[in-house]
This record gives C-alpha cells, sequence and structure tokens, in this order.
DNA sequence: CTTACGACGTA
DNA sequence: CGTACGTCGTAAGC
C-alpha cells in the first residue's frame, strides 16, 4: 500500500532549533545550522524506518491566518522566532528541493491545515498517512490509517500516536481531541480553557455526554464548581473549537499521488547544498541509509572510479611499476599504522590514468618484495598519500622505507583549513571530488574485509584526485613552499622520533607512584577528618556540597554545572577561611595528579624500555606539532614533585648523555622582529635579564633598581601580550585591582609604541584579509573576526593576535629540527632527536658526540631565521631530562 | 557504552 | 574577561 509522509516543517524545525545548542551548528561563513540538521537528521530517521512511497512537507507562511482574522490573540503570545531560525527555513527547504520533496504553503493558512487537507485526499486514495508534527492538533488527524509521528523530546524520539495511544494519553478518541483541547486550553497558542478544568475533567464529561455538542446543550445541569467555570467560559470555549478545527478541503492543486519519493537523486546537486551546509556525517547517513534505495556498497560502488586493476603473476611486480609509475600515484597501506606495533597487510598502488595494483603483503614472491622495496625507496618516483607518517611506519616496519612522498592530503588540507578538526579521506573525497568512499574505522580496519582490495586501490586513487585539487589551492595561499619545503621533510624527521622513543627508567617510575600514593591516601585522610565524613575529592559534584553546603563558604565563580572548585578558587577560599580542608583538598589534587601522570606514562612504555609518543603535524591550528599517547609535551616541571617525573626520562643504553635545547623567550623575540619595536629590539640585544630590562624601560629607572615586585609585573605582562591579555585577567593573574593593571598596561605601551601598534595591525590587517599569517605564510583563517556577536569576535582577535606569533615560532622550531636532522646526517653523527616541546628539542647523544651536537644545535637553531633580534639558545646536557634542563 | 565537562599539566 | 594543546575521572546521556 502506498505510505504518505507529511512533515509540518516548521514545527519540526522549531523543535530541532531548541533542541540541538544553535553555538555548536554553524558553518565556517558563520551561517547557524542547527535547525537544519536536526530537520534533515530527522528527515533522513523517518525516510530509513518507514520506508513511505510518497513525501511532502508543509510550512507556515506568517502568523496572519484565518484563525487570527476569528481571534486576536491567537499565538499572540509567541516570541518572535530569532533571527539565527528564520535564515534556516530557506536551508531547508533548498535541503528538500535537492532531495526532490514537495513542499506547500498557503497565504491564510497554516500548514496543519494543509496536512489536514492532503490526508483526507490520501485516505479518500487509499493511502496510509504519517504525519510528523509537534502540534497537538493534528492528533484529530489520527485513524486506522493515518499515525501522528510525535517528538517526544529533541528530534530522533518520536511517539507513534494511533487512535489507540491517543485514546490512552487523552481518554478520548481522536476525533474528539479537540473537544478536550477546547476545553482544557492551549496556552502555546494563547488559547485560554476553563479554569479548574484539566484533561481528566473534560474527557469525564465527553464520556458522560458523548459530545462537546451535547455538553452545550445540558450545560445548565453540569454539576460543582467546574461545570460553573464551564457556564462562564462558554464563549471562550466554543471560539476554542472554532479554531482548533484543522480545513481539510484547501485547494492546493495538487493530489497526493503527484507527491511520490524517489531517490533516484541530482547527487550533485545533494553535494552542492551539503557542502554548502558542511554536513559530511549527514550526507554519509543519507547515502548509507537510502543509497538509492539499494545496499551500501551498491552506492559506494556507483560513484567509484573505474580502475583497472592488475593482477600481476608472481615476478612481474616490477614490470607493472616500471611501465605505470613515471607519474606520480596514490598510495595507501592497509595494516597497523601506529607508532608502536606497525605493520602491513596490504597496499594499493592507484594512477592517474585508471590502473591500479594491489598487494597481499603477506603473499609476496621475494622478487616482488625486492621490487617493491626499490620502487618504494626511489625518491624520483613520485608518490601522493593521505597522512602519510602512519603508513610509512608500517612499510619501514616491513623493510620497506620509503623516499619520494611527494604531496601529503592531510597535511595539505591543514595547511588550507587549519582550524578543521579531522582531515577523514573519506570526507574530504566528498567534499572536493564528490564522491563516496567505503568508510575504514578508527583502527585502520576496513568495514568490509572481503573487500580489502577496492577500499584500498580507491583510497589511493582518491589521495591522488585530491592532491591534483588541492595543489592549485595551495598555489594560490602561497603553502606549496609550506609543505613542501618544511612540512614533508619533517614528515621524516617525526617518523625517525617517533620510531626512536625516549628511554624510560621504570624502576624510578615505580618508586614514584608507591610514594605518590601514600602521600594521596594521607591527604585524603586528612581531608576526611577536617569535615568528618568521607568524600570522593575527585568529585567537584561533592566537593561543592561540601564547601557551600557542608562548610557554607562563599560561592565561587560559576561554571555551566555549578560553581567551580579549581585550585585557584581553592587558594583563596583558603585566604579567607583557612579552613584546613582546603589545605589537604589542595595537597590531594596536586598529588593525585601527579600519580596519575606516573600512571600514565607507565602504562606506554614498550618492551624496549621506552616510550613512543606519536607527534600530531595537522592538529594545532597555529602550526605547532602536538603529542599524544602519550603527550609528552605536558610532563610537569614547575613542581619539585613534578621535576621529578622528569628524572624516568633517561639517556638509553649505548649513548652518553641526554642534551635539551631551548629558545629562550622566542615568542617576544618574533615579536621583537615583527613590530620594529626600538625599545623592545634593544631590550634583547643589551644581554642581561629580560624581564628586569623591560621593567627598567617601563618605569624608567636603572635595571638595578628594580625590585621583584616590578620585575614580576612586567614578567606578567610580556608573557600575556601575545595572548590578547585584558587588565582584568592580568589584575587577575596579578592580585592587583583592573584599574591598577590598566595603568599598568597604559604605562607599558607608552614605552612599546611599537608593539602596540603591531598587535592592533595585525588583527586590522586579518579582518580585511580574512587570515593571519605566519613568517613563513602559514595561514589561519578567522572568519568569526567578522561575526556580530561580541564575545565570538573578541575571541577571534585573540586567536588573531596570537596565531602569527605562537605560529611564527612553531615554524622556526620546525626549520631547526630540519637543520638538525640535516647536520646530523652530513656530519655522520650518530646522535638522535628524540623530543620537541614548542621551543625545546630533546636529543641522545653518542659518546664523544658531545660538543659536535652541542655546536650544532646552536647553529641550526640560531639560524632558523634572520631575525633583528638574536635567537638565544640554551643548552644542558645530563643522565635524565630533569638533569639536562638548565 | 559514549559523551561532556571540570580540572590541570605543558609551551 | 589570555593563546595552543591532551588526558584523566566523574557524571550524565544513551
Amino acid at each position: 500500500m502506498d505510505r504518505l509522509l507529511l512533515i509540518d516543517g516548521h514545527s519540526v524545525a522549531y523543535r530541532a532549533f531548541f533542541a540541538l545548542p544553535v553555538e555548536n551548528f554553524a558553518t565556517t561563513t558563520g551561517q547557524h545550522t542547527n535547525a537544519v540538521f536536526g530537520f534533515t537528521s530527522m528527515l533522513i530517521n523517518v525516510l530509513r524506518d518507514e520506508q513511505p512511497t510518497h513525501v511532502a512537507v508543509a510550512f507556515d507562511v506568517s502568523r496572519q491566518t484565518f484563525r487570527t482574522a476569528e481571534y486576536d490573540q491567537y499565538k499572540a503570545n509567541r516570541a518572535k522566532s530569532p533571527d539565527e531560525f528564520k535564515s534556516q527555513v530557506p536551508l531547508i527547504k533548498e535541503v528538500l528541493d535537492a532531495l526532490g520533496i514537495r513542499t506547500f504553503e498557503k497565504e491564510g493558512f497554516e500548514a496543519d491545515d494543509i496536512i489536514g487537507t492532503l490526508t483526507r485526499d490520501a485516505e479518500a486514495a487509499d493511502m496510509e498517512v504519517l504525519i510528523c508534527t509537534g502540534d497537538r492538533d493534528a492528533l484529530q488527524l489520527v485513524t486506522e490509517r493515518t499515525t501522528v509521528l510525535y517528538p517526544k523530546r529533541g528530534v530522533s524520539d518520536l511517539a507513534r500516536m494511533t487512535p489507540a495511544a491517543v485514546e490512552e494519553k487523552y481518554g478520548v478518541v481522536p476525533e474528539q481531541y479537540p473537544d478536550i483541547a477546547a476545553m482544557v486550553g492551549e496556552t502555546s497558542d494563547n488559547l485560554p480553557g476553563v479554569p479548574g478544568v484539566g484533561p481528566k475533567t473534560a474527557a469525564k464529561w465527553l464520556a458522560t455526554y458523548g459530545s462537546l455538542g451535547e455538553i452545550v446543550d445540558q450545560v445548565a445541569d453540569i454539576p460543582g464548581k467546574a461545570g460553573q467555570s464551564l457556564r462562564d467560559h462558554l464563549d471562550d470555549v466554543l471560539r476554542n473549537r472554532r479554531i482548533n478545527a484543522l480545513v481539510r478541503d484547501l485547494d492546493l492543486g495538487a493530489e497526493p499521488a503527484e507527491l511520490a519519493f524517489s531517490t533516484e537523486w541530482d547527487r550533485e546537486a545533494i553535494h552542492r547544498v551539503f557542502d554548502a551546509l558542511e554536513f559530511a556525517a549527514l550526507r554519509e547517513r543519507l547515502f548509507s541509509y537510502l543509497g538509492g534505495g539499494a545496499s551500501t556498497e551498491e552506492s559506494a560502488a556507483s560513484a567509484a572510479v573505474d580502475i583497472v586493476l592488475a593482477e600481476p603473476e608472481a615476478g612481474q611486480v616490477g614490470a607493472w611499476l616500471d611501465e605505470h609509475t613515471a607519474e606520480a600515484v596514490g598510495v595507501e597501506v592497509v595494516g597497523v599504522t601506529s607508532t608502536v606495533g606497525a605493520r602491513v597487510d596490504s597496499l594499493a598502488v592507484a594512477t592517474a590514468d585508471g590502473h591500479a595494483l594491489w598487494i597481499d603483503a603477506a603473499e609476496l614472491d621475494p622478487a616482488d618484495d625486492a621490487a617493491l622495496a626499490s620502487w618504494l625507496a626511489d625518491a624520483s618516483r613520485p608518490k601522493v598519500l593521505h597522512d602519510a607518517k602512519g603508513q610509512l611506519h608500517a612499510l619501514a616496519a616491513q623493510g620497506w622505507p620509503v623516499a619520494g612522498v611527494t604531496a601529503d592530503t592531510a597535511i595539505a588540507t591543514y595547511l588550507l583549513r587549519p582550524d578543521q578538526r579531522a582531515y577523514d579521506l573519506a570526507d574530504l573525497t566528498m567534499r572536493y571530488l564528490k564522491r563516496e568512499l567505503v568508510d575504514v574505522d578508527s583502527s585502520g580496519q576496513l568495514t568490509f574485509e572481503d573487500e580489502t582490495d577496492q577500499t584500498a586501490v580507491q583510497r589511493a586513487r582518491a589521495a591522488l584526485d585530491l592532491w591534483a585539487v588541492l595543489e592549485p589551492d595551495l598555489e594560490s595561499a602561497e603553502a606549496l613552499t609550506l609543505l613542501h619545503d618544511l612540512e614533508l621533510p619533517l614528515v621524516d624527521v617525526l617518523l625517525a622520533m617517533e620510531d626512536v622513543g625516549i628511554a624510560i627508567d621504570t624502576e624510578h617510575l615505580d618508586a614514584l607512584h608507591a610514594e605518590f600514593t601514600t602521600r594521596m591516601t594521607e591527604a585524603a585522610q586528612q581531608a576526611f577528618d577536617a569535615i568528618g565524613r568521607e568524600v570522593n575529592l575527585g568529585s567537584p559534584k561533592q566537593l561543592q556540597e561540601v564547601l557551600f553546603d557542608q562548610l557554607g563558604l562563599p560561592k565561587t565563580k560559576k561554571t555551566k554545572t555549578g560553581y567551580t572548585t579549581d585550585a585557584d578558587a581553592l587558594q583563596s577560599l583558603f585566604a579567607k577561611s583557612e579552613h584546613p580542608f582546603l589545605a589537604h583538598l589542595l595537597a590531594h589534587r596536586d598529588v593525585t595528579r601527579l600519580r596519575q601522570t606516573v600512571e600514565g606514562l607507565q602504562k606506554t612504555v614498550q618492551a624496549d624500555g621506552r616510550i613512543h609518543t606519536t607527534f600530531a603535524q595537522t592538529i594545532a591550528a597555529t602550526g605547532r606539532l602536538s603529542s599524544f599517547d602519550p603527550n609528552l609535551q605536558n610532563i610537569p616541571i614547575r613542581t619539585e614533585s613534578g621535576r621529578r617525573i622528569r628524572e624516568a626520562f633517561c639517556v638509553g643504553d649505548g649513548y652518553e648523555t641526554l642534551l635539551t635545547a631551548d629558545y629562550s623567550q622566542i615568542e617576544m623575540r618574533i615579536m621583537a622582529h615583527l613590530s620594529e619595536d626600538a625599545e623592545l629590539i634593544e631590550a634583547f640585544k643589551s644581554g642581561r635579564d629580560f624581564h628586569t630590562v623591560m621593567a627598567a624601560k617601563v618605569f624608567d629607572r636603572e635595571p638595578d633598581d628594580i625590585d621583584g615586585g616590578l620585575r614580576a609585573r612586567i614578567k606578567a605582562m610580556n608573557y600575556g601580550l601575545a595572548y590578547g591579555l585584558s587588565s582584568f585577567g592580568l589584575g587577575q593573574q596579578l592580585g592587583i585591582k583592573p584599574g591598577e593593571a590598566q595603568v599598568l598596561m597604559d604605562d607599558y605601551f607608552a614605552t612599546f609604541g611599537g608593539v602596540r601598534d603591531y598587535l592592533f595591525g595585525v588583527v586590522d590587517e586579518a579582518r580585511q584579509t580574512g587570515y593571519t599569517a605566519t613568517m613563513l605564510g602559514r595561514r589561519r583563517y578567522l572568519p568569526d573576526l567578522q561575526s556580530d556577536n561580541r564575545q565570538r569576535r573578541e575571541i577571534a582577535e585573540r586567536m588573531a593576535l596570537n596565531a602569527p606569533i605562537q605560529g611564527s615560532a612553531a615554524d622556526l622550531i620546525k626549520v631547526a629540527m630540519l637543520g638538525v636532522q640535516r647536520g646530523l646526517r652530513e656530519q655522520q653523527l650518530t646522535s638522535r632527536l628524540l623530543l620537541q616541546v614548542h621551543d625545546e628539542l630533546v636529543l641522545e647523544v653518542s659518546a664523544g658526540e658531545r660538543d659536535a651536537v652541542e655546536e650544532l644545535v646552536r647553529e641550526q637553531m640560531g639560524a632558523a631565521a634572520d631575525l633583528s633580534v638574536p635567537l638565544d639558545v640554551s643548552v644542558g646536557t645530563g643522565r635524565t631530562w630533569h638533569d639536562a634542563a638548565h
């Protein structure tokens, strides 16, 4: 039987608008999309679950309808719908248009009336009807043939309102629902009902008298207070009933039979609309649930590229490679692509002209293995990969080191859009190439194992095709040099660093763990003693009960879920109350944290006694690296206990010492260079303690007359500058009044006018061009600089302030890493790079190479850029990371 | 079982 | 009401 789905567009979209947080759904251009997303998501689910044969969506035109003519207060209580919502309605219509779904609207009537009419016509034509709406008036349309799908909460949970369901919920049959509603009233429509009469009483009367008409006829006989109330408000009830009756005989100029739904879509149109909305995941769902009404595989295959998959005889791999790989090819490795345990299961190579090779690593003839190895190692054979580093780990583990990677499409996309969260090949293929890829799950395992060859080949080809599209984009963003001369060479450096790892003194870690555990238990016990009960000290919720309810301490700064219990707040509470619980709690926090850090490290020590972190090259929007599994860029250093964790990072067997080298005040130096502020440049050239010299300039004294307090103020100012620090924040940090902080800032900028001009200039330029740029031309796009929302705009301004400085520092140390790696190789030193911590490099030094390495590192880090101030590098050595500090 | 949040370590 | 990250535990959602 045919089945017609009717949706009340405004009703569902409005539900979605309030169900989904508007701030989490916006395109990069700032268009809000939460209502579009919720509506489309619900639509896809209903299409999937209900399999309708016909579909239509009805919209309201304006608030003026025959109902407002009847009663001018109808829906008069409704707030004007927010602009963020209104702008989304046309987008919903675009989605529907792309899906080939008809929409209806009629001047003077509501969407409900259109739905009432189409329902009547559909039933007459022997169709089933499903009505999706959040408006309860539609319940009067429910019959054996017609079901209302009513959103219970959000947009994902729909109640099926059948005649039985309506009766169960309201105690009357569907056609009597408007009678109930007329008596009870409808607050959301501003229709007052009979005071003191709720759904129970109304239902009881209907049961007793049979219908609203008979209730009216016998109204004089209805007993009790409720009866009197009804008599007093009978006019309202009759008016409500006239208004809530749906019109069912509109002239819509269309029959339900004309609303047939087909998935023979114009795929281009769908891609266009979903691209503009940036709905990658939703598009995925649309195609996977509904892909031509057929299975996922079919829809993927239909969009896949035709490829001739070679099946070379044993010994013929070399010949195939010779024949097909003069031009760049795409490569995709299937297997384990993590730093640890890397392994190749299979490998795909795809050419631009439609040929491909797929190799099962387990069944490789020795001659083919050799041919493949030499091809992979041949720098003159260009290869394009997506997110190469992990795959290169796998290939290296297989004995196949790789050269000739001329493009990495993940890094390329990162350079174009560094704020993007993920660079999934399937997403990018859809965005740029408008075709679908079978997915690989997060562990790198294929979803369809029997299709490994096809999938890998399609992915290899996608990377290649993607590069063809991205290259011109990179060229126009002036990012090709950055890719080829910095980021791609860096992949090899990071690969080696991850592979080497850093040696760990596990006994030291174990001892620390035991000690921290003891201290933690003691602190917890003392905290419990102080309040006379045991609570979970790790639960902010329980702590709030203790602090604000039990102990009655003053409330701290608000968070989304209550009041903060962060260290700053606890400190200030302690200063006020001196309650011992607070001191013990803080001690417990500290030592628990340290213990966690130790535990995390213990878990990641590999069989070789070393920790192999992974450096992410496409995460930080400013251009920095990040480190994970485990994060070795946030190992404690500020407290004595914390520093002891660094004693566990030690020199490995066969090496003489660890060496650390870091830039001092790299960001301030970059600011000096970029701002050309004469005073700041002079401060760096003076060679004295930087913060002291700066303070001397601000306060117009001799450096020798600068005390600790003045130095601390200027130090805070120096550090905060590049972050867009406010007087409020500065005051907060220094424990002085905002007014006082403002004076400090004014004095500072009076001395360093060039810095102020530079900072303002950066934001101003970004506002005009739409992006910031680092010294090497790395861009960050900040559309929010144009936002009407002040908070968003100011956040973007601070990002604009910080990005060129932090990003240029990231550029410099990357250049230095390449220089160090190259120097080590050229001088045939066996010492090696281990870690990068934003402004610091950690190396493991072979016996007898200490001086040579120190000289190399100083030279390469110092020469990373030609600035108007010297790039100061400090170096230290020692058995452990702690000892090598300086 | 997954997700969001608070808290906190680094530069 | 200072930028950039990653990780942990709890609590709340599914």
